[in-house]
DNA sequence: AATATATCATACTTGAATAGTATGATATAT
DNA sequence: ATATATCATACTATTCAAGTATGATATATT
């Protein structure tokens, strides 16, 4: 399943200004752009998307930045996904063998909706704050591994 | 989930051939791309490629054309999309935000790979033989209804 | 009030992928 | 021979992804 790098960056972020909201601070788009290690001025724009579909809230000048518009747990990789990416979250659509309808029936119902829906069931079933959870655990062990 | 123009006259293809083939019959591109009303040029391609990836065999010549490779039962959704889709099949790849391995991982671990998984599963699961199948009991409702 | 720090808005550029054409060669049943 | 088919390669046009560029607006700090 190709997720589109701005797809991918925009996942990233959004676990980066989680940790930043849990500790009641905002980030800089600057700031998660130089640790993920990324374009600042692409990264500004995926903010603009993510903050006019409603994921984000944001303050402008010094001590600005952005913050979650809910919490972490409210917020699953399909809310993400389905701002950035066109191809993930737009429906198969039909009638391109429009001479067969029959055919055109039967693609629809067993194939394009049963995996629109399963993309669709697992990735609202996993939240910023899951993600979150498991990258403090990652980093937990690794800095465990370097003391040894 | 967008599937491709190209992936979708293949699937559609594919499904006319099968039925084709169970009767014993090869059936040309023109044949297929009349029914379908597509390119039947384009639709050439689409057969080469999946003549390559050995799903179709051919012979030329007049009476010539196209037949599955193998029964109906043995050919699934999956096989026909890899050989035609770029981005349905490929895993989504990493090292995008290098900087930060511990969210790669994670997110690798959590998201791309469960739907990679999912994706692949629904698929396999599909075969033309189901499709056909289902094809042919709808053209069957629609005489059905036109009896009435 | 001036300045530095940030978001915000819009438009442009570049490269790759889709979808589809064009041309011609090769094989074979009749 | 000829008509019917596959086969092979190269071209074109449009769209989309990824990223730049420019400048405006808001505000905390000094």
């Amino acid at each position: 399943m190709k997720i589109s790098v701005k797809g991918r960056y925009a996942l990233a972020a959004m676990i980066q200004v989680a940790d930043w909201s849990a500790r009641g601070e905002n980030v800089s788009v600057n700031n998660i752009a130089d640790k993920l290690g990324i374009s600042k001025i692409y990264l500004e724009q995926v903010f603009g998307q993510l903050k006019k579909s409603e994921l984000l809230t944001s303050i402008k000048g010094p001590k600005g930045g952005y913050r979650l518009a809910r919490e972490a747990s409210g917020i699953t990789v399909w809310d993400i996904l389905s701002t950035i990416e066109q191809g993930l979250t737009e429906k198969t659509e039909e009638t391109v063998t429009s001479e067969s309808p029959e055919i055109e029936l039967v693609m629809r119902g067993s194939v394009y909706s049963p995996l629109d829906k399963e993309v669709r069931r697992l990735l609202t079933d996993i939240t910023v704050g899951d993600l979150l959870d498991e990258v403090r655990a990652q980093e937990e062990q690794n800095a465990f591994m370097l003391n040894m």
